[in-house]
DNA sequence: AATTATTTGTCCGTATGTATG
DNA sequence: CCATACATACGGACAAATAAT
């Protein structure tokens, strides 16, 4: 259950992002919101706390709390990532999304293949092996699938890396259950499937690595990742 | 000024970045860090709050206050961010950080490449024709080096790497003041300085963007980077 | 398995400080 | 200089979780 004021940061945040509030907009002061929300001003004060850091407003004494520019917001906040995800105006940050990951994720599997220790390795090859046997099963393909990726991951040794890339999935996971990215994904597939074409493409990704090819194993996770922005952008300019 | 909270989320925050506390410890009980540093119980909730966003630490009833593993930590707060580069036992932080410059940087220009209206054109050409006229003037230099690689990235039109990147930039800049980031930067200077050399890397990426090749703005920009952390990995294995 | 003790969580009202139109 | 609105800090009361008995 949450508390109070975190239900009160949830409700202003969302009315930020989705644009309900814009930049420059002044919310009711403390004293009208506690009246509003029926909540003491001290459960009001933490809210405008909780929403000065996730970088959305900003309190000045006399002249009210101001929300502020997209350009300040803390964007890798779950919170954050999740409101503006599952906020349909804002569709093309799917995108924008993956043109983070199309950044971050090749160079992390470059950094495995140089790094990854030999225990490393074997999980690798472990998680490969599965993807390679459940070609029929959607479900262990799933798991085998995520369990590769997230090796890979680890092996790059680079911990700001990985949890960016960590929130990022978490986020894309929490709102995928709430908004038509469901449906986008059901239609067309943007996300690994298990096909043979599939298999390849991570046969690539697995033979590079372990080969220590720096290089190859980020153009061919490069190429993955390509292809899934490739189809967002299609169902984007499509459903103008 | 800060206030009393903030100060102890300050102090308590850089043992915990700099291993005084490690994963698992318990910190002392609310009570008695209000003794401890002669504050009010709210003064010592509010900071634990503060940790506890931050993902340093987790609050349990009756168990106490648990420090967190380093993966739980929201590496992009920018306190965070500048601790763990302050403190020389994570040296190695600032590699990792060139890695998702590497990672992001290039990307951002190949995206702007794309996407660059004749407005950004406009100042995308206008810094980089002062970078040409500064080339005797390291301080008119480095004031167009930076517009130059600010222009390249608005003109990304991916808010989520905007912040991102400047958020990098920022933890560099308020860390440098203080650490030997400084004697570094003096000895080996990865960074930009107005050689021939460092111009005619820039032409590369300029040329690029303005002819709207995506594929060659990411490669060039990659270069440059890459010579950045090519510097700081030799610097790190010399002082071994 | 139920109870107790401990520790944090939540919310409150109040008092005083501080910036600013 | 005043009125306004937020900022900071305090301490108290009760709720909730859970380790220990």
């Amino acid at each position: 259950m949450k508390s109070r004021s975190e239900q009160l940061v949830d409700e202003l945040g969302r009315k930020i992002v989705t644009g309900e509030f814009v930049q420059g907009d002044i919310l009711p002061k403390v004293e009208d919101l506690s009246e509003i929300h029926q909540v003491s001003r001290t459960v009001v004060r933490e809210a405008l706390k909780g929403l000065s850091t996730l970088g959305l407003v900003k309190s000045n004494q006399r002249s009210g709390t101001v929300v502020l520019p997209r350009s300040e917001w803390r964007w890798w906040n779950i919170d954050v990532l999740t409101w503006v995800l599952e906020d349909e105006k804002n569709r093309d940050f799917l995108l924008h999304l993956t043109e983070v990951r199309l950044g971050l994720e090749p160079t992390a599997v470059a950094l495995a293949a140089t790094r990854a220790t030999d225990e490393d390795r074997m999980k690798i090859k472990d998680a490969f092996t599965r993807m390679e046997q459940s070609l029929g099963d959607p479900k262990a393909w799933a798991v085998a699938d995520y369990d590769f990726h997230n090796v890979l991951l680890s092996a790059s040794y680079n911990d700001l890396i990985i949890n960016t890339i960590k929130t990022l999935q978490k986020a894309l996971i929490i709102s995928r259950e709430k908004t038509l990215l469901a449906a986008i994904e059901d239609k067309d597939s943007p996300y690994d499937s298990p096909t043979t074409e599939a298999l390849e493409r991570h046969r690539a990704i697995y033979e590079a690595v372990m080969n220590r090819d720096e290089v190859l194993a980020h153009q061919k996770t490069s190429e993955l990742i390509l292809r899934v922005k490739r189809i967002l952008e299609k169902i984007y300019t499509r459903d103008l």
